[in-house]
DNA sequence: ATGAAAGCGCTAACAC
DNA sequence: GTGTTAGCGCTTTCAT
C-alpha cells in the first residue's frame, strides 16, 4: 500500500483555510489563530496524517534543533555511558540527537562525517572520545556550528569537557603509593597524544612527593586495548621489578588479569592491578578491578549543557570543565 | 571569528555563472557544463569555502541519501559488530548513516524518535536489535519509509535479517549432547518474547530427538543479563540437577562464570556452560566460553543491502533472511 | 485572526 | 553548454 506523502496544502485544503493557518496551528503560535481554525486544522491534519516535514521547516527557520555527536568506532566500552548522559539531557532540552561512528584518525573517513554533518547544518557537534584531524576542525568552524570534545581533550583545545588526566594519573599512583608501593609500573598508556603525556606527569608528580624517580623499565606503552594489557604483564612478570601497575583503560587492566590467570600470576597477591575508567567491566572482572573512575555520564550531560548553551546564547566562550574523577576500592590491589 | 555561510548564489556572482551551472557543476552533471566554467565555479566555491546545503536540496529532489540505524540502548555488547558491517556497506554505496537510541518497548521514547526520522525524511531505517511498538510500525508505513529488522526477529515480521533461533536453540542443544550431557539447563531466556519461545523450541526439538523431555526445574528464565547469569548458576547449583547450561548471551554467560567463582562451583569441571552470541566476551572471559556464535556483522551488512535494495528499486518484496550461526569450540564445556 | 505572497537554497525543466 | 524560471514544503511578513 502506497500513501502519497501530505503537505501542508492538503490539509489547508482539507480543513478550508490557508497554508499559512494551518502552518501557524501546528507549530503552536497561540496569539495567531482562533479555536475553530484549530479545530479544523488538527482534524484534517490527523485525518490525513499529516507530518511535517522538518527539512523545509528548517530551510526557512534556518535552524535544525539536532546535535550530532560523533564517537568513535574504536571499541572504548565507556561510550554507553557517554550515551546516556547525552540523551538524557538533550531530551530534557527539546533537541534531538544523532549519533555518527568515525574511525581513528588516520583511517580517514572523518572529513567524509564532518562533511556530512555541516552540510545538513546540525546546531552542534560534540566530540565524544575522538581525535579529530584539523581540516575537520577547520570545517566545523567555518560552518559556524558549535562543537565540544568530551572525554578527551586534544593538546591546546580549550572546548572540552574531561577528566584532569593529569590528576588520574596522580591520584592513582598516589593511591598506590598509600598501600605501600613504591615501585609502580605504568602500562598500556600511549606517549604520543595528550592524554598518555598529561597522565604520566601526574604518574611522576606523585612519584616525586615521595622522592623516587620513575625507571624507565616501569613504563609499558601502548594503546589501552585488551593487547596491551595481555603483553604488559608477560613483561612485568619477566622483570619482576614492581609490585603494582596502573593500566591505561579498564579493557586493558582485563587483559593483564587474563594474561595473569594463562601466566600463572596472582593477582593482587604477587602484582596489584589499579585500572583507570571504572565502568562496569570492574565489576564484572575477576578479582574486580580497584579503579580511577571517571564519570562518563556527567561528562555526556556536561557536554550537551555546554553545547546547548553554545547554541541558544550564540556564546562563544570557552568552555573547558573538569569532570572529577574518584577511586573505587575493590579488589586487585594489594596493601603491602 | 563569524563566517556568513555562502550559497549557491555567492559562488555564482564569484565566477561570473548563473546558479543553474553551480548546481550542475557542482553536483558533477559531467555533460551539462564546459571545462572553463567548471574551472571557475571550482576556485569561486574554494575560495569562499562553500559547502552544500544538502537541506535544500533533498527538499527539491525529494530524496535523502541517508539511512536511519534505531538501536536499542540496552546494554548489547554486539552492537559494535553490527554498526561495524553497516558502516562499511553504507559508505561503499554511498549512503551515509546515523545512529539513534531508544529505550526498550516499555519506556515509551520510541514513538519521539520515529517522529524525528520519518518527520527528516530518511530515506530508509534499519531496526537493530530493538522491538518496536505497533504505533511506530505503522508511523514507518504511513511514510512509506523502508525499514527492515536486524537481529531480532519480531513475531509476524517478515522484514528481518537474523540468526534463526530456533536453529540456535537447537544446534546449541545438540552440541551439548554430543558432548555427553543429557540434563541441559536453558538459562536467562525470557519467555514472552519470539526470540525466547524459538530457542526453547528448538532446545526442545534436539532433545526429542534423543527422547528426553525437558524438565521444567531445567528452565531458569531471565532477560539475558549478567544478573540473570549470576541467579541462575546459584539456582543450579542448588538443585544439582544439570550437568550442563546454556545461557541467553555472553553477558549472561559471564553473569554465570563469575557467580561459579564466587559460589565456588568449578567450570567447565562442575558444570558446563554453553554461551551464545560469541561475541569477544567470549575470549577474555576465563575459561574462554564455548559459543553459538551469530555473524553480527554479516547481519548488518545484508540489513542495509536489503533497505538500499527496497530504497533503490521500491521493491516492496519480503525480505527474510537467515543468517547462519555456527559453534565455537573454547574452554568452558565438558566432555562427559 | 486569517489570507496572500515572498522566499529559504537548491535543482530541473525549458529555452536559446 | 548555459541562463532563466518555476517550485520543493514550509514560515513569516504584510495586509486586511
Amino acid at each position: 500500500m502506497k500513501y502519497m506523502v501530505v503537505t501542508i496544502k492538503d490539509v489547508a485544503k482539507e480543513a478550508g483555510v490557508s497554508p499559512g493557518t494551518v502552518s501557524r496551528v501546528l507549530s503552536g503560535q497561540k496569539k495567531f489563530y482562533g479555536p475553530k481554525a484549530e479545530a479544523k486544522v488538527l482534524e484534517a491534519a490527523a485525518k490525513l496524517g499529516y507530518q511535517k516535514n522538518i527539512l523545509a521547516s528548517n530551510l526557512v527557520k534556518k535552524k535544525n534543533n539536532v546535535i550530532a555527536v560523533v564517537i568513535s568506532s574504536v571499541q572504548t566500552n565507556f561510550a554507553d555511558s557517554i550515551i546516556r548522559g547525552i540523551n538524557k539531557v538533550a531530551s530534557e532540552n527539546n533537541f534531538d540527537v544523532i549519533y555518527t561512528y568515525t574511525t581513528s584518525l588516520d583511517e580517514g573517513n572523518q572529513p567524509h562525517v564532518i562533511d556530512m554533518l555541516t552540510s545538513r547544518r546540525v546546531s552542534g557537534i560534540v566530540l565524544a572520545s575522538v581525535i579529530l584531524d584539523k581540516e575537520s576542525i577547520t570545517k566545523i568552524e567555518r560552518a559556524d556550528i558549535p562543537y565540544t570534545f568530551v572525554s578527551i581533550t586534544p593538546e591546546n583545545e580549550t572546548r572540552t569537557i574531561s577528566s584532569d588526566d593529569v590528576d588520574i594519573g596522580y591520584q592513582a599512583t598516589k593511591y598506590l603509593i598509600n598501600q605501600g608501593h613504591r615501585r609502580i609500573g605504568l602500562a598500556g598508556l600511549d606517549n604520543q597524544y595528550y592524554t598518555g603525556k598529561r597522565r604520566f606527569e601526574g604518574y611522576k608528580k606523585a612519584l616525586k612527593e615521595i622522592n623516587v624517580s620513575p625507571k624507565k623499565e616501569w613504563l609499558f606503552p601502548g594503546d589501552y586495548s585488551y593487547e596491551s594489557g595481555y603483553d604488559a604483564l608477560k613483561y612485568y612478570k619477566k622483570i619482576q621489578n614492581v609490585t603494582a601497575v596502573i593500566t591505561a583503560s579498564d579493557t586493558c587492566a582485563v587483559g593483564m588479569l587474563n594474561s595473569a590467570t594463562d601466566n600463572g600470576v596472582r593477582i593482587p597477591e604477587e602484582l596489584s592491578i589499579l585500572s583507570i575508567d571504572g565502568t562496569n567491566l570492574c565489576e564484572i572482572a575477576r578479582p574486580r578491578l580497584t579503579s580511577v573512575s571517571q564519570n562518563f555520564e556527567e561528562m555526556g550531560q556536561q557536554g550537551i549543557l555546554a553545547l546547548i548553551d553554545m547554541i541558544k546564547f550564540k556564546s562563544t566562550e570557552i568552555s573547558r570543565k573538569v569532570i572529577d574523577v574518584k577511586i573505587d576500592e575493590r579488589d586487585s590491589v594489594k596493601r603491602i
